[in-house]
DNA sequence: TCAATTAATCGTAATATTACGATAAAAAAT
DNA sequence: ATTTTTTATCGTAATATTACGATTAATTGA
């Protein structure tokens, strides 16, 4: 089929699977480094940075305020993203109670 | 098209995606916090614990194995997985690294 | 007002993912 | 040797993702 059985698993398994999907594209690791990196909205120069398309760069930006990793803001006629702050860090919990060190298996 | 363009972003960039993706569906998170959870190599019982059909659950573990996330050992008539300690951590480095708190940003 | 700029959306094509029944392959039990 | 158990793989169908050119919508500048 191809449809995701969501409604089977539980809501943190749902919100892990889709945070980490948001990831899950080297365009949007890209997305965020540059964003995390010059720390700070970045308005308009987001195609420059990427090696894709104008119109493929604004569909990878869409998944991750989709999935609530960056917001974007109109600003005349640029429009400026940020990560989510409030959302990355509530969501690095998430990450922290799963990704443990381990010590010792098997 | 629909084919990634991975040789166009820097190696850490793909093993980062990479790495995102294999996280980047409920049944597989279910299966990663089912090993971390037992602590230990579980020996064909796999199946009994997701919602899905044996074939899905199979396919879902080669996708894990692919990443480096966890490992499969034939014993007798079952397999056994475990997690992939090593590539576990040395994926939390690559983690780490690049999910850091952010202090403050616009 | 009209042209230029910027980003989103549409349309479309190619490829990937998800799911499962059926089958195969390997080992253990009878 | 045959049957049973267990897991992987095959075949296939449905849906999702990725990519880009073209178009649209909104705003700015002339």
């Amino acid at each position: 089929m191809g449809v995701s059985k969501s409604e089977k698993f539980t809501e943190e398994q749902n919100r892990l699977a889709a945070f980490a999907k948001a990831f899950g594209h080297p365009a949007r690791i890209a997305i965020v480094q540059y964003l995390l990196e010059v720390n700070a909205c970045v308005c308009g120069d987001l195609v420059d940075v990427l090696p894709l398309s104008q119109a493929t760069v604004s569909q990878h930006l869409k998944e991750l305020k989709k999935a609530g990793i960056i917001e974007g803001e109109v600003e005349g006629r640029k429009v400026c993203y940020c990560i989510d702050k409030d959302a990355w860090n509530e969501k690095l919990e998430l990450l922290d109670s799963f990704f443990i060190k381990i010590k010792n298996c098997c």
